[in-house]
DNA sequence: AACCTCACCTGGGCGC
DNA sequence: TGCGCCCAGGTGAGGT
């Protein structure tokens, strides 16, 4: 689910379940996921306050007591379920539909790798069936500076992204604009999904040359950004797959997909066959890129 | 440097 | 019903 409105989403949710809380208990049930955990991951979390969350790009920063900070990043198939004390049947859902429960009723923890347990028997577990994912503790001062953060382009919601800083950054690029707002060094948090979007309402053809997009397109491309990814973070990001739920639970952003995932189906903008076939579906970099090949140029 | 492809995983959906 | 194949929201590493 992970691009920068679910992970927004799923921060907030932890945010409210675990904010102030103190962990009494963390468990590791593998050695790691994409990268090994951190030594003695599970000691070194027990005993902390949950100070408070940041998001960067697709990553989560849990700060705790004691100066460290958690780095959280989902993968493709992390989730973070909450179940309430007392090992209740069917997962709550915390609010703004942040966590799923474990697959239609599934047990689902086979997946779970590692989870936190608060001082009032909260469990928060970390679930990622593809194990994309990751988690690194490090020092809270200096955050930005680790590794996975250093290299990293503006928070596109904030101030300090604008079409000058965009463009700055895609001139001379020779790589398709697609490919370039994937990359997390030019602006955080973008993906697959939200780049057809964006692109999509800026009238960009996927295929175009990052270095063309400087001055007129960046300027409608920055709003249109901003635009897609403020109102997926108000529909609670989106939900595909195995993710759906119909209840209203979690987020419901797939529902407004003009083009994301949309192929042959009519472009919105458009009146529809012949002046305009639909939907198109290319393959770049080995990724999807759905697009309206009449409004998208 | 800049760019491209691969690799890491599991699970769901589809065609046969 | 079962099997094989393709596809999936990410991204660092390694090669050209």
């Amino acid at each position: 689910m992970p691009e920068l409105p679910e992970v927004e989403t799923v921060m907030r949710g932890l945010s409210a379940v675990l904010t102030g809380q103190t962990i009494a208990r963390a468990e590791t049930r593998r050695a790691g996921l994409r990268w090994p955990f951190p030594e003695m991951l599970a000691e070194r979390l027990s005993g902390r306050r949950v100070e408070g969350f940041r998001r960067r790009g697709k990553y989560m920063l849990m700060r705790l007591s004691g100066g460290e900070s958690a780095l959280i990043h989902l993968g493709m198939s992390g989730r973070m379920v909450a179940r309430p004390p007392g090992e209740g049947p069917v997962p709550r859902i915390a609010p703004q539909g942040a966590f799923s429960d474990a697959r239609g009723g599934g047990d689902g923890l086979a997946h779970e790798h590692l989870m936190l347990e608060t001082g009032h028997g909260w469990r928060v577990g970390f679930q990622d069936p593809r194990r994309f994912g990751c988690v690194d503790l490090m020092p809270t001062e200096g955050e930005d500076r680790h590794k996975l953060l250093a290299g990293m382009g503006p928070e596109p919601l904030e101030e300090g992204f604008t079409p000058a800083t965009l463009s700055r950054s895609l001139a001379g690029k020779n790589t398709p604009i697609k490919a370039a707002l994937l990359d997390q060094g030019v602006v955080a948090g973008l993906g697959n999904i939200y780049v057809a979007e964006a692109l999509f309402r800026a009238g960009i053809s996927p295929r175009r040359l990052a270095g063309t997009v400087p001055g007129a397109r960046a300027a409608r491309l920055v709003p249109a950004i901003k635009s897609v990814l403020t109102e997926a973070i108000e529909a609670g990001g989106s939900s595909l797959r195995d993710y759906v739920r119909s209840d209203g639970e979690i987020g419901r952003f797939q529902e407004r997909f003009e083009v994301y995932d949309r192929l042959g189906q009519p472009c919105p903008r458009c009146p529809g066959p012949p002046a305009c076939p639909g939907v198109q579906r290319i393959v770049q970099a080995g990724r999807s890129s759905f697009f309206c090949p009449r409004t998208q140029r």
